[in-house]
DNA sequence: GCCGTTTTCGGCCCGACTGTTTTCAGTCG
């Protein structure tokens, strides 16, 4: 049993205590045991073992003794005795239930218990029928926002993934900022986190208008967005609504003086902010959305800024990212947070494609892209033969787009040194300062006002195909001439699963493969889409000297946090990189960068972060 | 059920909104 698993168990039978009336307490211990199973880097099951060591299980914060004890009898046999007795006490499909708006523990047990209803087909048999009615606290409006929930779970139970929660987000924004008065939206939530999809939008304005004597009217403007579809909620100053999407929106109005505990606050997790709290109460504080107050005399400790309450807690600042309750509280109070990668470590970008595959864009109009993006290298990996629908290329195209990489870059080269050319134009545009905009995200702007001092360089590259045995689909002869090498697992895979890892195993011992790209192929693996033993990638890629890829395009990243943790543990190179088919695609790297930040990465983990094009190469695994 | 710079028992985070409550319980984040 994997991690995942255990941990939905887990949580699973959190949500039976909850319907069970059980110790709120004692249910905060499932979650939490949960949640850190969830993030370990290695699998549990084997510690799990009856014969494995049990203090292994009992060093992970938020596992005792009960708690090894449930993991053992879920290892061993696939339940544990608390789960079973709930189980027959009532249905596994009460889950569910507790997933539909305004449906808590406590009414899912009181509809059981009145009216044994506990499936969704069933509830909304009870509430068309009026059964409802007959149930304390369940009159018309409940029932109406029940039946409205189910249709909407129905519809659409998934999450959003971040690049589409990131750009409803900035266009909400765009719109409430209209308003006078209100100067700063930011996202708080799991967008802030990096999480890579979102469930909901939490957004906080502030500004002059959002001073509680006035923000009446702004609360009024938020309500009345002409992309609302359903107003939920309306407080003093908090609005909630839903998209057509069926995205839900949060959005707090707060004066500038507490907006630092607010963000804070609604940035969580709520793991973290609750380890948070219990933090704030042993030095004699209390802390709330509001501010960090001093429990004797309700002073104010700290409140406009994040940085300054995590200060008063006795803590460096933890940057959004890692607020997981992960550990991060305690490295936090030794000085041992690490200084996570940026997007302005990134020196290139070496997985992507042109119009000679299945791109849409020449090479000289990627290079310029990433010219203007700040970048210093990039390489051109376009697709190999086997994978016919991209258009790929056998032996002999390949070597001949190499040919061509090669002449734009010597182009460039030549541009530079006369003085003209990207590089420069890039670098005068960014000295006019505010023409940056317009196609660039803010964060590259510092990255493209550096004087170049260098020629741009564009290597060679290929994306070659892993063959059903394991061997890549072109001659070590031509792979020989090219710069970089990225070896992925495609959609050609009709046999078993099982075999996945030893066929990624043979393609990364191909003396010519630097870049493993897609390590989990789980686009591909749908049916299982982490059947590949990470582990023993990671380990024999670390051997090698195979840099792991870590796709910034959150469409196609396969490695989440807790693999990308494994792969630094494990001593495996990586690199994060779009995989663009298009100039804009290399506006993902940021949510790439997000990822790794996630998981403690530092610049120093992440091979593109090399200053210039001649240490990339020299970092990457040495030709026989 | 976990945990310990108020240690092996007695604690365990905070506030707003909703519906139907005439003073609050349940849900949510």
């Amino acid at each position: 049993m994997d991690n995942i698993s255990l941990a939905r168990l887990l949580d699973e039978t959190a949500s039976l205590l909850e319907i069970d009336g059980a110790d709120p307490f004692r249910i905060r211990s499932y979650r939490r045991a949960a949640e850190a199973v969830e993030q370990q880097t290695t699998q549990l099951a084997p510690l799990a073992a009856p014969d494995a060591d049990p203090k292994l299980l009992l060093a992970i914060p938020g596992i005792g003794k009960g708690m090894a004890a449930n993991l053992r009898d879920l290892v061993a046999t696939g339940s544990m005795p608390l789960r079973e007795e709930l189980l027959n006490k009532y249905k596994p499909t009460m889950l569910d239930l507790l997933r539909l708006p305004g449906m808590g523990p406590k009414s899912v047990a009181l509809i059981w218990s009145a009216l044994q209803v506990g499936d969704i087909d069933a509830l909304e048999t009870a509430a068309k029928a009026g059964h409802l009615n007959t149930l304390p606290r369940m009159g018309e409006k409940f029932t109406a926002k029940l039946l409205k929930g189910i249709e909407d779970y129905r519809k659409n139970s998934s999450r959003f993934r971040i690049d589409h929660a990131h750009e409803f987000a900035q266009r909400i924004s765009a719109l409430i900022l209209e308003f006078p008065g209100i100067d700063q939206v930011t996202p708080a939530g799991s967008l802030r986190r990096g999480r890579e999809t979102v469930g909901d939008l939490d957004l906080l304005a502030t500004g002059p208008a959002c001073e509680a004597n006035v923000v009446a009217a702004a609360v009024e403007h938020v309500a009345t967005l002409p992309l609302i579809d359903k107003l939920m909620a309306r407080g003093q100053n908090k609005v909630t609504f839903t998209l057509r999407n069926n995205l839900q929106v949060d959005v707090r109005l707060l004066p500038r003086a507490s907006y630092g505990a607010a963000l804070q606050y609604f940035s969580g997790s709520k793991m973290h902010n609750v380890a948070l709290r219990q933090r704030a109460i042993k030095r004699g504080l209390t802390l709330s959305e509001y501010a960090l107050l001093r429990l004797e005399d309700n002073v104010i400790v700290a409140a406009v800024s994040e940085a300054e309450i995590y200060n008063a807690l006795d803590l460096d600042f933890i940057p959004p990212e890692l607020r997981e309750n992960a550990g991060e509280i305690e490295a936090a109070a030794n000085h041992t947070l690490p200084e996570l990668i940026t997007l302005a470590d990134i020196r290139g970008d070496v997985h992507m494609h042109t119009s000679e595959t299945d791109g849409t864009a020449t090479i000289r109009e990627m290079a310029e892209a990433a010219i203007r993006r700040g970048l210093k290298y990039i390489a051109i990996t376009d697709h190999s033969k086997n994978l016919a629908m991209t258009n790929g290329m056998d032996d002999a195209r390949a070597l001949a787009h190499a040919k061509r990489v090669r002449e734009v870059s010597e182009q460039l080269a030549e541009e530079f040194a006369a003085g003209k050319g990207p590089q420069w134009a890039a670098y005068e545009a960014s000295l006019a300062a505010k023409s940056l905009r317009a196609d660039i995200i803010p964060q590259y702007a510092s990255l493209a006002s550096a004087k170049p001092t260098a020629p741009f360089r564009i290597f060679t590259g290929i994306e070659v195909d892993i063959l059903a045995e394991g061997q890549l689909d072109l001659e070590d002869e031509t792979l020989e001439q090219l710069d970089i090498v990225v070896a992925s697992v495609h959609s050609r895979f009709d046999q078993p699963i099982a075999q996945m890892t030893e066929r990624i195993l043979r393609a990364i011992e191909n003396p010519y493969t630097r870049i493993l790209g897609h390590p989990t192929g789980r686009k591909v693996l749908k049916r299982d889409p982490y059947a590949v033993d990470l582990e023993e990638v990671f380990r024999r890629a670390s051997a090698l000297g195979v840099a792991v890829e870590h796709n910034a395009h959150p469409a196609r990243a396969d490695l989440k946090d807790t693999h990308l943790k494994l792969a630094k543990e494990l001593g495996c190179a990586i690199s994060v990189n779009t995989d663009a088919h298009a100039t804009e695609e290399l506006d993902n790297m940021p949510f790439g960068i997000t990822q790794l930040r996630r998981a403690w990465l530092t610049k120093a983990d992440v091979l593109n972060t090399a200053e210039t094009p001649e240490a990339f190469l020299a970092s990457l695994r040495k030709r026989p």
